[in-house]
RNA sequence: GGGCGAGUGGUGGAAUGGCAUACACGAUGGACUUAAAAUCCAUUGGCCGCAAGGUCGUGAGGGUUCGACUCCCUCCUCGCCCACCA
């Protein structure tokens, strides 16, 4: 229990309230200092937090406070990305207005943040459902619009039930909606699209620039993007004028092409079965495997199905005729929604022309065992030797890649192509709490965007929440109806509102300026602090978030807004903390209340003990018990203030145990200074800090009358080492130490090279069996007995017998190993 | 199915080619106390041993090396991301 101990209530207000009036966290935009952006990623504004969201904002917090410290004159704003289901299926249930709601969250959060001691520059704050926000949010979509980067299509789009409302592919979770776990299913909507598909190859290269980004998050983006080299060859429908292109990263297996195999969706199928006697059946299919397909996201293992057309396509590299099919197994957005199938060489052809009863071809040997594809169980899907294949015969099938591809160039039967997984950006919401899209349409002058003087689309705030499949704000005739800008006549706004990921991917520019209302963002104070040097947040956002952002800040470069191409220099993605091996949760019971533990232990301790839990980019697991320890260990530390105060110290006479205590404060620098630039291992920065304090107990229990000046730079040491990690506290001992300015004012120590022991000597010596028994039996010695008798024995050459060792080991003073 | 990562005491974890288990939690015993709390001290991987000490030990098996938790190969288990992307 914490009632005995140090008071953490009074110091941590007291220093709470000192950093507020020293404005310790406000960035000097007059300063010479050099800069340093730390960011994290702003919370979605949720009423209750826990430990774990504790966890993420310490992280940050600390690496902002050793900045500061570092002498850089640190930027560290928050805000709020306050736009979003949440708060409107809350509305729906309950009746309160999603910004009523959402503002007290926000007011919630802050003062948690605040009882964490976390520390930003609250002048700075951004909350993105404020129209001072979102009015430049709507401008960023018509700079879009105007690049022709915002288009409107209809599509077919996964649509939840339950929540009436339209999801992105990517908040499509097994076939379940993300937030609600509905099935989803399909439906078709006009709908509007930012075209990021334009940037694939800029967003897949610039990776490579980022160098301090996890390389985890880093193939999650690769992997997304999708890059695939490729040809696409046309294939005649045979009695048709319909050419069929197909995409294939295997034009080696053309010559193994069994069938043609379309989507379901594919834009010619209606020219190809007009004449079809099985037409209606064919029709019947179609729609029976599309219903499937939307209920089947599910992935794994659908049973493929397919229908023949009654068609027939021309092979171009051998001129036969192969039947065309319509599979539920091709992906219509991916490609030409058209594939050349070879089943000798693809198992998913394979498997589908088994059950067909197509035919197998193989054109590609196994050089270790001869194929044969009458007995062939599965395809052969690795390289091998070309056959069956007219005049590539005989080459090895990656060469034949390049040169089938050639040929198919020269004779004008296909070209290569590169294919991207990646789609194109869906922004459109049929929901209310979101950022208007400002489109006007008219009936005389057609679609239109809204002047830019004219932004922003203000939300209506009177709105009934009854999820009837289309946006709220279609029942706001005040709101819809206006006049049209070009004509005068009578016109309707667009009543779809932004994808909430529009919000966050610009909102670092804006902590610049976020008062402004001339323009979004300052393009002279963006370009001096952006790219951000540190950005923190979830790993659940490696994939979307940072992909928009990317894409955004590469819109607005290429438009001369910005003279920068990537948003975030470095990225650190920390895990989450789980209790009972889950994630937090109300519904499953196992939230730890921070208030609570703040309460009973204060902020330092809770502070300290998520630090120290594990590595922060890992995943963790909560201990109640854990957190006592770190209490314990804070007063301990506080106990050792107060003895040290009554110390005199004796300045004569260091001796072997001052030697150890030096060695270990310096160690314990270079630790911490390390964990801090790099890896961001606060557990092991913490350790050592402990080591150090068992380490000055120890010296004190062995010396307790006459204390040298030793002691005083150890305590002085620990205390400026713990500043980022217990800040009140650390203040508070270092107020007790005879400082009188903050220790966030104090520079970081460095640490002193000559006082650490040297941890592995190498010396390349000669030697021989008798010396090397002899310095075995010596591993006693000190470090420097053994390398005397190294220089004595050895280098006079005495003990030669002609053998060379490479090296002779020592660990931490004493001899290893001789390697001969 | 593909990609990536991980597997170390009772627990969280440390060590990235050089004393395996730092630091902490928990546990056991002790000191202090009328008692408790707090604090301090000792022990805490397994096995053998009264002890000194010995021996085995980082998911399993093999390899490289004077030396492997660490590097390489095969396999097992778990986690995450993607998933019919031709």
């Amino acid at each position: 229990m914490a009632q005995e101990g140090y008071s953490f209530k009074e110091i941590e207000a007291k220093w709470r309230k000192k950093w507020d009036e020293m404005g310790l966290f406000k960035m000097d935009p007059a300063s010479s200092r050099p800069k340093y952006y730390c960011l994290m990623m702003f919370p979605y504004p949720s009423a209750a937090l826990h430990v774990g969201h504790g966890r993420n904002y310490i992280i940050g917090d600390s690496v902002v406070r050793y900045k500061i410290m570092r002498g850089y004159n640190v930027l560290s704003p928050m805000g709020f990305d306050a736009f979003g289901l949440p708060a409107e299926n809350a509305a729906i249930k309950n009746g309160i207005h999603p910004e009523i709601s959402t503002l007290n969250n926000i007011k919630t959060m802050r003062r948690q943040f605040d009882s964490w001691g976390a520390g930003y520059d609250w002048s700075r704050e951004v909350v993105s459902c404020l129209p001072g926000y979102y009015k430049w949010t709507q401008w960023i979509f018509l700079q879009l619009y105007k690049k022709g980067l915002a288009y409107k299509k209809k599509a077919s789009v996964n649509w939840c039930p339950s929540c009436q409302t339209v999801l992105a592919n990517e908040q499509v979770v097994d076939g379940k909606c993300e937030r609600c776990s509905s099935q989803v299913t399909l439906r078709d909507l006009e709908q509007w699209f930012l075209k990021i598909t334009d940037y694939s190859e800029r967003l897949l290269n610039d990776l490579e620039s980022l160098k301090d980004w996890p390389e985890r998050v880093k193939l999650m983006q690769k992997n997304w993007i999708g890059r695939s080299e490729g040809v696409e060859i046309d294939f005649k429908v045979k009695d048709s004028n319909v050419i069929l292109t197909c995409f294939t990263t295997r034009a080696d297996t053309i010559y193994g092409v069994t069938y043609m195999v379309i989507s379901n969706e594919h834009p010619d199928i209606p020219e190809l079965i007009k004449n079809a006697p099985d037409k209606k059946e064919i029709e019947k299919f179609i729609n029976d495997t599309r219903r499937e397909n939307a209920a089947d996201r599910v992935g794994a293992d659908i049973e493929k199905k397919g229908m023949f057309t009654g068609k027939f396509v021309i092979n171009p590299a051998n001129n036969k005729a192969v039947p065309l099919w319509i599979g539920n197994y091709v992906v219509t957005e991916y490609g030409t929604g058209a594939v050349m199938a070879v089943p000798a060489h693809d198992q998913r052809d394979f498997e589908f022309a088994k059950k067909y009863g197509l035919g197998i071809e193989a054109v590609i040997d196994n050089p270790k065992e001869h194929l044969e594809a009458a007995g062939m169980k599965e395809a052969y899907v690795e390289e091998g030797i070309m056959i069956n294949s007219g005049k590539f015969n005989g080459l090895a099938s990656a060469d034949a890649i390049e040169k089938i591809a050639d040929f198919m160039e020269e004779n004008n039967i296909g070209r290569r192509e590169v294919h991207y997984k990646l789609r194109d950006w869906l922004i459109s919401r049929q929901r209310y709490w979101g950022a208007p899209i400002p489109m006007v349409y008219c009936d005389k002058c057609g679609m239109q965007p809204v002047d830019e003087k004219d932004l922003p689309v203000m939300l209506p705030k009177d709105i009934k929440f009854k999820p009837h499949g289309e946006s709220p704000l279609k029942d706001a005739p005040e709101f819809v109806n206006i006049k049209c800008p070009s004509c005068g006549g009578n016109a309707r706004r667009e009543i779809d509102t932004m994808d909430t990921f529009v919000d966050s991917s610009w909102y670092f520019l804006r902590y610049l300026s976020p008062e402004d209302d001339k323009k979004p963002f300052d393009k002279e104070l963006v370009n001096k602090w952006l790219p951000v040097d540190q950005y923190i947040g979830g790993v659940e956002h490696a994939i979307l978030h940072l992909l928009y952002s990317r894409f955004i800040v590469k819109v607005m470069y290429d438009m001369g807004y910005i003279g920068f191409k990537e948003p975030f220099a470095r990225l650190f993605t920390q895990g989450m903390i789980t209790k009972n091996g889950i994630k937090m949760s109300k519904s499953k019971g196992n939230v730890v209340s921070s208030d609570g533990l703040i309460e009973k232990y204060g902020a330092d301790t809770v502070r300290l003990y998520t630090l120290f839990i594990s590595p922060p980019e890992k995943d963790a697991e909560w201990s109640d018990k854990g957190v006592e320890g770190a209490w314990r260990f804070i007063n301990r530390v506080w106990r050792l203030i107060e003895d040290g105060l009554r110390l005199k110290v004796e300045g004569s006479k260091p001796d072997e145990k001052d030697k150890t205590l030096k060695q270990k404060t310096h160690a314990t620098i270079k630790k911490v200074t390390e964990d801090m630039e790099g890896t961001f291992h606060f557990n092991t920065a913490i350790s050592s800090i402990m080591e150090l304090v068992n380490e000055i107990y120890d010296y004190k229990s062995s010396q307790p009358s006459a204390l040298g000046s030793q002691l005083k730079e150890a305590i002085r040491t620990v205390v400026i080492l713990l500043a980022p990690f217990v800040p009140h506290v650390a203040e508070e001992m270092w107020e007790k130490l005879g400082n009188k300015e903050s220790i966030f004012k104090a520079k970081w120590p460095d640490y002193d090279r000559n006082a650490l022991v040297q941890d592995t000597i190498e010396l390349p010596i000669q030697i021989n069996g008798k010396l090397r028994s002899k310095i075995e039996a010596s591993l006693n010695a000190g470090e420097d007995e053994i390398r005397a008798m190294v220089m004595k024995d050895i280098v006079v050459n005495k003990w030669t017998g002609g053998k060379e060792p490479k090296k002779i080991i020592i660990v931490k003073g004493k001899l290893v190993n001789i390697v001969i």
